[in-house]
RNA sequence: GGGCGGAUAGCUCAGUUGGUAGAGCGCUCCCUUCACGGGGGAGAAGCCGGGGGUUCAAGUCCUCCUCCGCCCA
């Protein structure tokens, strides 16, 4: 006997143990049925699950289940990612409690120390998305720093570099003094932040002076220059001339330059080539020297004199306060600008010149534009895909080096002049540099990283086994599906896309489904400052795994953002429990029933062919929802489908055959009570596995349900007779339970109940009067066509059906009258506004034929039924 | 400045070829009915943000506006 509580601590991790002695998630490229895969967006291994991976991968494993059931050769690619600057700033957390840093240590010191790191930390997120069910083939788990995916960076490093496509260089880019490191372009945050605008005088040599305005006083350490707008009448007369810095007494040509925007501040503008792209830019065309006056942690260098060791905020007060007392600080306003921050850190990021590797974007953007225009990818909500255009035609060439010691080590090595060679390793690299120099010199290899996303957009092909033409890639590639959050469109799918194309020349998926952000009941960001966050975990615990992938998977929208709440999830662990007694039930009423016996041939009751009409329905309906991604339509199917006609009424009716003395019509019961079990576990799988697949065992099961087919439409069970027929009886069991309450007559009151007229009603009385004694709490129900009802009844009309219960006495009449015109009100209302519609002879005419018989015959529905009101007042 | 998303019952949200509004929670009343009180039954509750337009018909399509949020520059 099953416990009549669900309790899914004690069944998901048996579960979890019974799949995992199975092997069952394992794919063999060469089975012959046709593919359909999933690479996994890869966790970072610093990461802890939070909602957010949790939405992602339930998506991705109801997907793979779904398809896995539904005959395909599923397979779901599992890995992390090494999170260059995240998995390095951990590790050096870590150290800094020991009080030793990675320089301490020495780069290979530090890379094992990480090593030691992963090993023992790395796997937490994978075995928590083995906790969740994630049905991933496991066997292929990746990592990115794998040596197989290690050597396709390499490879794809090389080969980009032959073609052109990479190129090293001093430019502008974003550095984190707090990473030591250069960052991409979007790996900055702009943030709006209350600052200050700085008006500074700068002497000009011959007397008099202009005015500066700047955001960034510090700055000024590097200025090489001062620049006007050539077309402003008020400053034109000042290019040619020179300007002295103060503080360092630098010599600053004043030049002419269009991008000097007359309204900013004084309409002057200093020039910091190092520090400045647009600066950078007006100093390249006067040929300003470049300075840069930080040192990586952000600290003054040499270059800034006096305030050389001070950090940059100190410095800018350093800088300030000289100014002040020398009278040069015209004046400090409050201003507010947009300034960037790091992604990773939050810290303010300082744009600086320095030597990094790029790659040239354009060429590689242009065909990953083509292929969504052309619909071999399809985004999920389209709208998306505009967003990825706009990226794409607007992109600029990417920072791939990263100055940190955790990641791909980028296969450049130098010679002593300087000169650079590209090669698979460092053997390859002497050969190429004997061939040049004409005899061994040393080299030294590059000291930087790949940035992390680099080995990222080779994922979908390096998990794959990559450069090797495997039987994966034949099978798999590409991706059927590729499900992610939005945030990461830029850095991750556009750039597989790119990469895709590139070395495979084949898209790396076929659609992109982007989900929703998920944000607290409030719209508030879930994070730990803000103390919001809902724990996948915890939620395990308190509420079982399938509630949460079956809250995820009925609140999820096509919207931006999704709340999640615990009131949902209550409510979703309440329907696994309906579903857990849903199953208790059948199982409980079916014991020793050979359920191999076919039901067909059998005669079933009106219910039974109703119930397989809703089941064909609702199989079509699932189907279809999966495949266009609407899990919230799929599972409110589900969820509507079992508690509201499944237990509410065929149960319910089952119970009169379960029940009674005709063991033909309990055994025809029986069966299709299995059978609807059967159907409801095996479609609700993807969604809820855990608790499908140990009700699948109590059912005595072949095998895992994992495993099992999925159900097919049956259109042969739709039966539209039986749902009719079904639909009026509950029309009248409802109507006769509400006359009842609101007439007041006592709930434990059995009264009788006589029919007077409608069509159908004869069957009320004969067919379905069990069904109606048992639901509606009443005694004998008989059929007496116009019969007068007596004094004081209580009465009504369900649908077409007019009725009443004799009891006279235990009611009001007033009520019982009352309830009758309201009914009679609400009807003649109705039936106004449809003959409305129907005397309207462009109605008529130009509304599709359907459309005016649906209405007719609403409206004569509504005669009838206020006919049959207007009588029961009248008697 | 450009773009996107949201505005529907007290709350959180559905509503896919335009056909006259639904769910869950909450609330009110009733039920110790033998699968489930994490249950059952009945009920109240909405100028679908605002204006204009297209249409026989608009929550749904077009346009403008207001408010909230996000992305990009």
């Amino acid at each position: 006997m099953l416990p009549p509580r669900y309790d899914p601590t004690e069944v998901e991790p048996r579960i979890l143990a019974f799949w995992e002695e199975r092997d069952l998630w394992r794919c063999n490229p060469r089975s012959g049925k046709p593919p359909f895969s999933i690479v996994i967006p890869p966790p970072n291994i610093t990461g802890r699950l939070h909602l957010g991976h949790n939405l992602v991968y339930t998506f991705q494993d109801l997907l793979i289940r779904y398809k896995r059931m539904a005959g395909f050769e599923a397979c779901w690619f599992p890995g992390t990612d090494h999170a260059g600057i995240a998995t390095q700033n951990v590790v050096e957390k870590a150290l800094a409690r020991e009080g030793i840093t990675r320089q301490d240590l020495g780069r290979e010191g530090f890379v094992r120390r990480v090593w030691e790191w992963k090993e023992r930390y790395g796997d937490e997120i994978v075995d928590q998305l083995k906790v969740l069910g994630c049905s991933c083939d496991w066997s292929r788990q990746r990592f990115t720093l794998d040596p197989g995916l290690s050597r396709a960076v390499t490879l794809a490093f090389v080969r980009l570099h032959r073609e052109g496509l990479l190129y090293r260089g001093d430019y502008m880019i974003h550095w984190c003094p707090r990473c030591g490191t250069a960052l991409s372009d979007i790996e900055v945050e702009h943030e709006e932040v209350d600052g200050h605008l700085y008006f500074v005088r700068y002497p000009l040599d011959g007397g008099g002076h202009v005015t500066v305005a700047t955001t960034r006083p510090e700055t000024m350490l590097g200025d090489t220059g001062v620049a006007v707008n050539p077309r402003d009448e008020r400053h034109r007369h000042l290019v040619g001339r020179t300007a002295i810095l103060p503080l360092l007494d630098r010599r600053l040509p004043i030049v002419g330059a269009e991008e000097v925007d007359p309204e900013f501040g004084t309409g002057v503008l200093k020039i910091t080539p190092g520090h400045d792209p647009v600066d950078r830019e007006i100093g390249r065309r006067y040929g300003l020297p470049v300075i840069d006056i930080f040192n990586p942690d952000g600290t003054i260098n040499d270059h800034g004199g006096p305030f050389a060791g001070l950090d940059r905020f100190a410095a800018r007060e350093e800088v300030v306060a000289h100014l002040k007392a020398r009278g040069l600080l015209e004046k400090v306003v409050p201003y507010r600008h947009a300034v960037g921050h790091c992604q990773r850190c939050r810290t303010r990021v300082e744009p600086r010149i320095s030597t990094q590797w790029f790659m040239r974007m354009k060429p590689l953007a242009e065909p990953a534009i083509a292929a969504v225009r052309e619909g071999r990818i399809q985004f999920t909500p389209d709208r998306w895909a505009k967003v990825y255009f706009d990226w794409l035609e607007g992109i600029r060439d990417w920072c791939i080096s990263r100055q940190l010691w955790w990641g791909h080590r980028i296969p450049a090595w130098y010679g002593p002049d300087g000169e650079a060679f590209i090669a698979l390793d460092e053997a390859e690299a002497r050969e190429l540099a004997a061939r040049h120099y004409g005899h061994d010199v040393p080299l030294r290899q590059d000291e930087d990283v790949l940035d992390t996303w680099f080995s990222s957009a080779l994922w979908p092909f390096s998990v794959m086994g990559w450069p090797e033409e495997t039987a994966e890639l034949r099978t798999f590639y590409p991706t059927s599906v590729l499900v992610t959050a939005f945030d990461i469109l830029f850095f991750w799918v556009a750039r597989m896309v790119m990469m895709g194309l590139h070395f495979m020349g084949e898209v790396p998926f076929r659609e992109v489904l982007i989900t929703p952000f998920i944000v607290d009941e409030h719209g508030q960001k879930m994070s730990r400052s803000r103390g919001n966050m809902i724990d996948a975990l915890e939620v395990k615990e308190s509420h079982g795994m399938d509630a949460l992938r079956f809250t995820m998977a009925q609140s999820s929208t096509k919207g931006r953002e999704m709340r999640v709440s615990f009131r949902q999830l209550d409510e979703a662990r309440n329907f696994q429990n309906k579903l857990w007694n849903m199953a208790r039930f059948v199982l409980t009423n079916t014991e020793g029933v050979e359920t191999a016996a076919a039901l067909d041939g059998r005669p079933l009751a009106p219910e039974d062919r109703w119930i397989r009409s809703r089941l064909s329905w609702l199989v079509e309906k699932v189907r279809t929802e999966f495949d266009r991604y609407n899990f919230h339509l799929a599972s409110d199917a589900l969820y509507h489908f079992t508690w509201h006609e499944l237990c509410d009424w065929y149960l319910e009716l089952a119970k009169l055959r379960l029940q009674g003395d005709d063991p033909e019509a309990r055994a025809t019961c029986q069966l299709v009570l299995r059978e609807a079990l059967d159907i409801v576990v095996r479609l609700l799988h993807p969604v809820m596995p855990f608790l499908t697949e140990e009700i699948w065992g109590h059912m005595g099961g072949e095998g895992a349900l994992a495993r099992a087919d999925y159900p097919r439409p049956r259109p042969e069970w739709r039966d539209p007779e039986a749902e009719r027929q079904l639909n009026q009886v509950m029309d009248l069991i409802r109507e006769v339970r509400a006359v009842r309450a609101e007439v007041g007559v006592p709930a434990g009151t059995e009264v009788d109940l006589v029919l007077v007229s409608g069509a159908g009603a004869a069957d009320m009385a004969t067919l379905f009067a069990p069904a109606v004694r048992r639901l509606a709490r009443t005694a004998a129900v008989r059929y007496t066509p116009g019969a007068p009802p007596p004094a004081g009844a209580a009465r009504g009309v369900a649908g077409e059906v007019a009725f009443f219960l004799p009891v006279g006495g235990i009611v009001d009449w007033a009520v019982v009258r009352e309830r009758i015109r309201r009914d009679l009100a609400r009807a003649t209302a109705q039936l106004a506004r449809l003959e409305e519609r129907l005397g309207n002879p462009q109605f008529r005419e130009r509304a599709a034929p359907e459309v005016v018989a649906k209405a007719e015959g609403e409206a004569r529905a509504l005669r009838a039924r206020c006919a049959r009101l207007e009588r029961c007042l009248a008697d």
